[in-house]
DNA sequence: TTGATTTACATGCCACAGCATATACTGTAG
DNA sequence: CTACAGTATATGCTGTGGCATGTAAATCAA
């Protein structure tokens, strides 16, 4: 019975559930707040950081960055677009795709809901995290995560 | 330029993008894996194994457990029901509420699944992380989602 | 150039979650 | 026993994602 001391037996599966349990509270409890100041949820803030970082990316590009589906992207950008937060211009290199930019409204609001986004989530992982534990396993998950991006896993279909 | 040697300034804002894209991706995956072989994604999955392991739970017992709604989860349960995987048995206790209990249908398919998923996951990990970084990972995710679920942060409402 | 293939995106249909509300039941005060 | 607040779940509406398909544009073969 070694390797129980830690009461973490690298079990894959408690990893996952574990995983999955933090994301899920974490993304609701920023999704209440972003929605409560802004109006929005995480995952379009998401977007919209992304488009803040690299204006005249592609849908493609976004659906890469996040794994999810084309389709989802193009209709989150289409609701982005309705809001007036961003804009499809032509791509002059190929029309079949446009370049995404944030407007102005939408650059303002990506600002406003960054310091928002930022606050709140320091405040949840600072009341149960120090920094070294946060460390550690920021750096574990860069690793997991960079290792899943080179493989191609869990790419949406659509 | 202290403390930048790891590449990991405990920035709490790659913590959660590194953190939200792992989940998607291996949740990704291991959707396309399960609902190859058994037809289930892996949200199915876990309210069975769920059930498997706390027989005669209640609707809300698996809402609390997961952070989602009462309504997606009675709803989510109605289709395994529709399937024959789980019973609803009524309460003598509470006629308000149902015990709910896999049938030999849901048990048989959730052992079956519980193979896949752990091997598949096993798999993923292991082709990215030692077990030393997944154990440390494991520990830290532990100890956040155990403060988070303490807090009550991140419950859906409904 | 023309026709076939591929790419990039948009759209339609379905499944599912959130939220608000309705319904049925329980517990309590009187 | 009755009225009422509270609880447990079910249900309806809406928003969003996955997947399949449609469409235009680019690329390739000959």
């Amino acid at each position: 019975m070694a390797c129980k001391s830690s009461g973490s037996a690298a079990d894959p599966r408690a990893f996952f559930a574990d995983l999955v349990r933090c994301e899920t509270r974490l993304y609701n409890a920023l999704n209440d707040r972003l929605r409560e100041r802004h109006g929005i949820v995480t995952s379009q803030f998401e977007l919209l950081r992304y488009l803040r970082e690299h204006p005249g990316s592609r849908v493609a590009d976004l659906a890469a960055e996040f794994a999810i589906g084309i389709g989802a992207t193009s209709k989150g950008i289409d609701r982005l677009e309705r809001h007036g937060w961003v804009a499809r211009q032509p791509n002059p290199a190929d029309r079949r795709s446009s370049l995404l930019t944030l407007t102005d409204d939408g650059a303002r609001l990506s600002d406003a809901a960054e310091r928002t986004f930022t606050e709140r989530l320091t405040e949840l992982l600072g009341g149960a995290l120090s920094r070294p534990q946060t460390s550690a396993a920021a750096q574990v998950l860069s690793l997991l995560r960079t290792a899943l991006e080179r493989e191609g896993v869990g790419i949406p279909t659509g």
